[in-house]
DNA sequence: CTGTATCCTTAGGGATACTG
DNA sequence: CAGTATCCCTAAGGATACAG
């Protein structure tokens, strides 16, 4: 697994090729805006993902250095998943498609205040939660 | 066809729900930065997307109102697709994966005065961006 | 708790032929 | 040109059981 033949090196394509799927930009979403940092927690989310496929999308995003596992000193048997600086350089991302669904989805749980925050300030808070997110990488 | 039942309301989801597979965005990207408008085009891209599947996400997105489908005037019997202004608005998604994609693919093909003009004045040129698209809306 | 493994079903998608 | 319609195969994914 890994390298299988690209269709393009479109930008774009790079980006879905990684994160086409109905699953692995959640598991992301948990680690970046959620605090999430164990299998048992990504499991607990409500949009019920398989073992199976957390699992495979785990491997995948750390094949792809967007998320690194390590053994979690503190409880002995459990790991622990961390975003790497390329997966805290999703936060962007993150942020737009937010911003997006806040405003076309009428069910929509996003805060007011969320989007407020960004429309007036936009980089501020992208340095505010990113920099929160590298210390935990560095932690 | 339609209303699926929702994983949840996490607005992340909504997005997912809608470009969670690895074509749909890609012809959005076609509408957005390409300039193509017609199934002829969309079927020429190098991603060599099949007829069912294309057919199947033009529908998609005019459902789901991010892309208006019109009888083209000039040529009678063709016709023409375009971003609706819920489309035009996933501008900074795709403009964020595009930057995220430029600084991990080794192989990208993203122009470099692009990423510099994003980085230097980021607002400006998306509203560049949106108004041509939104003439094209209105045209 | 952190996964693997298996089974089974459905959805995605490639190829190609065909129609208005 | 703009699609539909098939056929067929593979990948995705849900459920559940099991293992370290």
């Amino acid at each position: 697994m890994g390298a299988q033949k690209r269709k393009s090196d479109c930008p774009i394509n790079y980006a879905l090729e990684l994160f086409g799927d109905r699953w692995t930009l959640l598991i992301v979403r948990d680690m970046m805006l959620k605090g999430k940092h164990s299998y048992g927690e990504f499991l607990k989310s409500e949009e019920k993902i398989a073992t199976n496929i957390l699992a495979d999308r785990l491997a995948l995003l750390e094949e792809a250095e967007v998320v690194i596992k390590l053994p979690d000193p503190a409880h002995g048997s459990k790991y622990i998943y961390k975003l790497s600086q390329k997966g805290i350089d999703l936060l962007p991302v993150l942020v737009e498609l937010i911003m997006w669904s806040a405003k076309y989805d009428p069910d929509s749980t996003v805060e007011k205040k969320f989007v407020t925050q960004v429309k007036k300030n936009r980089e501020t808070l992208l340095k505010e939660i990113s920099s929160r997110l590298k210390e935990e990488l560095a932690a």
